[in-house]
DNA sequence: GCCAACGTTGGC
DNA sequence: GCCAACGTTGGC
């Protein structure tokens, strides 16, 4: 199974409204980037991903889940904008911050690092795996 | 609020 | 096809 990250701004849409949405979730729509795109495009039902705060929070705060394979943005006026839908998994018991994860020198390779501007990234199992301990859950 | 990094656009 | 100009993102 991949591993994934998503990333929002709390204001515009939080963990609490994810988690709202309950099992239908939520279409990941207005993802305008042709990285982030590609990575929706490759995601697999029931893969995981991380749920970031950036600007504000700047954590990241829950595990969701890919419920809807990667389809039309019903939001894009034109056919080349795809996005999956996704669902919240369950909240991290103890956040991880920007901070902790730049620090920790097993994580210095992570997109959310390297290149921070992307909203859709991948994870990779070692990192997954490190942050999920970080955050108090069984990965 | 500033600015670095990045992506996109458009003129040539 | 190159690259300068511009817009956006997001950390600080």
């Amino acid at each position: 199974m991949a591993h994934w990250l998503f990333k929002s701004e709390p204001d515009v849409f939080s963990w609490e409204m994810l988690l709202a949405k309950g099992k239908t979730g939520e279409e990941w729509s207005g993802i305008r980037n042709y990285q982030a795109r590609n990575n929706m495009r490759a995601m697999k039902l029931g893969d995981k991903g991380f749920f970031y705060y950036s600007n504000q929070g700047k954590a990241i705060v829950g595990i969701v889940e890919v419920c809807k394979l990667a389809h039309r943005d019903s939001t894009s006026h034109v056919d080349s904008w795809d996005c999956v839908d996704i669902r919240a998994a369950s909240g991290l018991p103890k956040p991880v911050s920007l901070e902790t994860i730049k620090t920790d020198r097993r994580l210095a390779d992570m997109v959310l690092v390297k290149n921070s501007r992307l909203s859709v990234q991948p994870v990779t199992s070692e990192e997954w795996e490190i942050v999920c301990a970080l955050g108090g859950v069984k990965a």
